[in-house]
DNA sequence: TTGTATGCGTTATCAT
DNA sequence: ATGATAACGCATACAA
């Protein structure tokens, strides 16, 4: 391995004068920062990223932690924080984790001293406890319940997306909204049942329990609460899924029953996956800025590093969306894919 | 931050002790090991990664290089790779490069110093010219064409994939069969393609250019793709396309052009995301092992590691299976979500 | 403008 | 069984 000596002595300098020429820092000659940069780049050189964050206290890294689950949704909520992070010059360490306390405060700890900050996506995680991790170390919160402790938090609008499309199907003459909801552990699975609730109570319409199953969130799990929905005398007019996967299975759920979408009943989903809108019929949903939420998360986490941790929390929101399309009876104009 | 020093001090002993004990390294007096582990555990040391890796020339930490591209594949083979990589107890470093040479080979400097080894997906990599990078990296290549220089390989077995689906719509007596495909210059792609074609002069038939279109391996390509298809004459009585997501677009456009699937038109996909059980009509597809894709392409990075990166290079293929379902017209006997 | 010397946190070597 | 100390590669305060 080509270290900063054999740079140094290639260019017949001294490595004080090849680290102020590769960090800017401090004066050189024209010359000879000329020759060490050609040296340098011959040899390729490239700084032993250990050894300088073990003087600067930098890493250069961000962490992040991952709930133990998977689907579109993550990809493109990385694609987002490594966009973002390499603009800024930082690296992504990644890793998933149980989401529960314990899991992510080991996880944290194995991080020490390989990142400069946490981005951590724990959905599961509940508002009591202080989370127990070093207090110097940056941590943001994602779609996790916003806390009062050391850590930033960004979340999604889940209530307002709720409100928005349970609104929007009361407003199409719907009384009896069924929903198929998450975990009730999981926060943007609570919010969204909790946005749900309110928009029927708004609209003066009290939920009824027979209306709320759980899909978990998985294609199987929408399809099963599907079916079990159709049983529920009387039937109810619409189904408003918390996110697309589950929507998705409801959808083939009542096609295989023989129940027509949008006429027989409605179906909504959240979060706007890609595939939604070539769904038959194209699936009525919320759209959830996913990319933007990750770039987002970053942009708080480099915040917190650059300039101390020691000042007032930040909550942020992102905001939804809500895109009509063919499955809750709206009945849009266009029926091409680029609606 | 705590470090072995503030350990020592704490429980009266020399660093040298205390890294002996967590290391397992060197004999310790029972009763000694006990209070080191009983102070560490209480001061919550973790050891300084950048700082050990210096010394040991180890950093634990894999790097992870992914095209300029989403969905849900990548989760999943991510997945598979953090699981494999944390049960050996490494990290992973996760970056996104661009797909050809110059991004992956600056992307591996910078990885530099922090990662033992890299897997890099990389499928628009030629296999011409030898890979400019460190030569003592372990670099495991994924879905890349295999090269003679110095990086194993574990690829998808397209070909096989390709020449099972399209040798099952011969069978079902198709002969005019479009491909949807993605880029030629993506491996994965050229080599599905490779495979219509021999499984089509296999069964004799000549293939005919104007059934092969492009899709870019995205919906909204194999929805334009298939509305394209649709106005050749004599029309092709099949569609495979190359890619799940292509094949849901393509279901997509041929829905709202009135055109049956599978009695005017089969369709056939290839991945098996698991979406594509719950199309309509369900999607016939390919199953590629995504998890065991990342999880395998761990396990070959880390044999290179251990047993250093001289010895000769691997090449494996994971296996892709035929997976029927009705978008075809096979007509399998079951309709649940469950085939 | 450049070089020398120190220390970051850890493991490894050599004494004891 | 344990301690003192060098070394890893780098940045930086200080000297020249």
């Amino acid at each position: 391995m080509v270290t900063i000596k054999d740079v140094a002595r290639e260019a017949g300098v001294s490595v004080a004068t090849v680290s102020r020429v590769l960090n800017g820092s401090g004066p050189v000659s024209e010359l000879t920062g000329q020759r060490i940069r050609e040296v340098a780049g011959r040899l390729r050189y490239v700084p032993h990223g250990g050894a300088r964050s073990l003087i600067t206290r930098k890493t250069q890294t961000l962490g992040v932690l991952l709930p133990d689950l998977y689907g579109e949704f993550f990809s493109e909520v990385i694609r987002g924080m490594d966009d973002t992070a390499q603009r800024h010059g930082f690296h992504l360490l990644i890793s998933r984790a149980h989401a529960d306390r314990h899991g992510i405060e080991t996880a944290m700890r194995a991080m020490r001293g390989r990142v400069d900050g946490v981005v951590a996506m724990s959905p599961d995680l509940g508002a009591d406890a202080p989370l127990d991790v070093p207090a110097a170390l940056p941590v943001v919160l994602l779609c996790s319940a916003p806390r009062g402790d050391g850590a930033d938090s960004l979340t999604i609008d889940n209530q307002g997306g709720s409100k928005a499309i349970v609104g929007h199907l009361i407003r199409l003459g719907h009384t009896r909204i069924a929903i198929i909801k998450g975990a009730s552990r999981n926060y943007d699975a609570a919010e969204r049942m909790r946005g749900y609730r309110v928009a029927l109570r708004a609209a003066g319409i009290t939920p009824d329990p027979s209306l709320a199953t759980e899909g978990g969130f998985t294609e199987a799990g929408g399809y099963a609460a599907a079916l079990e929905l159709l049983k529920v005398k009387p039937r109810p007019t619409a189904i408003f899924a918390a996110n697309d996967s589950m929507a998705i299975g409801a959808l083939s759920a009542l096609r295989e029953s023989g129940v027509r979408v949008p006429e027989e009943m409605a179906v909504a989903g959240f979060d706007d996956i890609p595939l939604a809108r070539y769904m038959d019929p194209p699936l009525s949903t919320v759209r959830v800025p996913t990319y933007e939420l990750g770039a987002r998360a970053v942009e708080m986490l480099l915040h917190c590093v650059r300039n101390g941790n020691d000042d007032a929390r930040r909550r942020e929101r992102v905001s939804t969306e809500l895109v009509v399309r063919r499955s809750c009876g709206a009945g849009s104009a266009r029926r091409t894919p680029s609606s």
